[in-house]
DNA sequence: TAAAATAGTCAAGCATGATTTACTAAATGA
DNA sequence: TCATTTAGTAAATCATGCTTGACTATTTTA
């Protein structure tokens, strides 16, 4: 294969690259929901924050629980919920069932989870507009596929390294 | 509304976030590709390394033009394009029109972009295993224009903070 | 041809995100 | 009941990813 044939075909792979794209496409929203939240919540939100909150459940969520979904320490979550108490998105509740725990829950008072979610929701009501009604079920269909895929495929490459 | 419906609509919602699922592929595939290139390549890569890869051209990118378009300082920058040639996934080669400038490339050697880019392509063959070839085209297309649609955003909130 | 701009390097410093070690308090269980 | 495990906190420390400021070597331009 000639340098300038490979170089077509490089570059071509990388417009079509699925996995590219989909790197992209999650740092753009991540960058773009912190920083409209910062803005909107006025609060000093990093990644770092966000990344916890798909992790909690609305039953509230232990912190060893969500250190070990998150994949991360107790300690290193600890500081981070902490921090999101302080800016008033999430709450410490006693666990009932267990003296010694505390759960975590999002918090239900003003500056709560409702402003958060209007924040992915405004991005997604720009998607929405961009990609229209059936392009937009099509990507949430396929994306939701998608990522049972690469659950699984993360799972297993924890065990062995990699495929 | 009561709590209960709230939290059932929450749930559900967060279920549906295409936002949501956007960020969580992203950080998937990112997490797996670093770690199945590190397998293969035996080099210590981060994700601050694999982030330059779609920013270099096939005919070379000076590091200023690199940093511009990454949105970080040519310093930076450069201290990781020093770490990636001493992987051998890059070169440096002088700028023939201008001897200031040197121009980053892919490297063509043994542990070149060519490993790099089996990677990619392996997560890409894994995901269309399971989506299917329609599906795949259908994902592919989605995520291209709302890619898109992401950038604008994205540059639309540099300047004015947010929406 | 002298002055200003540009490409890149070097080094110091800083915030972030995490780990490790050490501890307290409550629960479990032998 | 006493020993062990578990939930959480506290503090020191570390690597990473980045910025800022200062400098050299070229190129551009006035």
């Amino acid at each position: 294969m000639s340098d300038e044939a490979f170089q077509r075909e490089f570059a071509a792979a990388k417009e079509r690259s699925v996995s590219h794209a989909l790197l992209k496409a999650g740092r753009l929203v991540d960058e773009l929901g912190v920083a409209r939240a910062r803005a909107r919540l006025g609060a000093p939100l990093r990644r770092a924050h966000t990344r916890l909150f798909p992790y909690v459940d609305l039953e509230g969520t232990r912190l060893s629980e969500l250190a070990r979904r998150v994949g991360i320490s107790k300690q290193a979550v600890g500081v981070l919920v902490d921090e999101l108490v302080e800016m008033g998105a999430l709450e410490r509740r006693p666990d009932p069932e267990d003296g010694r725990a505390r759960r975590v829950h999002f918090a239900t008072g003003p500056r709560s989870v409702l402003d958060g979610l209007s924040v992915l929701a405004g991005i997604e009501a720009d998607l929405e507009r961009a990609l229209g009604a059936p392009g937009m079920r099509q990507l949430q269909r396929q994306l939701t596929r998608a990522l049972a895929t690469l659950e699984a495929l993360a799972e297993h490459s924890q065990s062995d390294g990699h495929s």
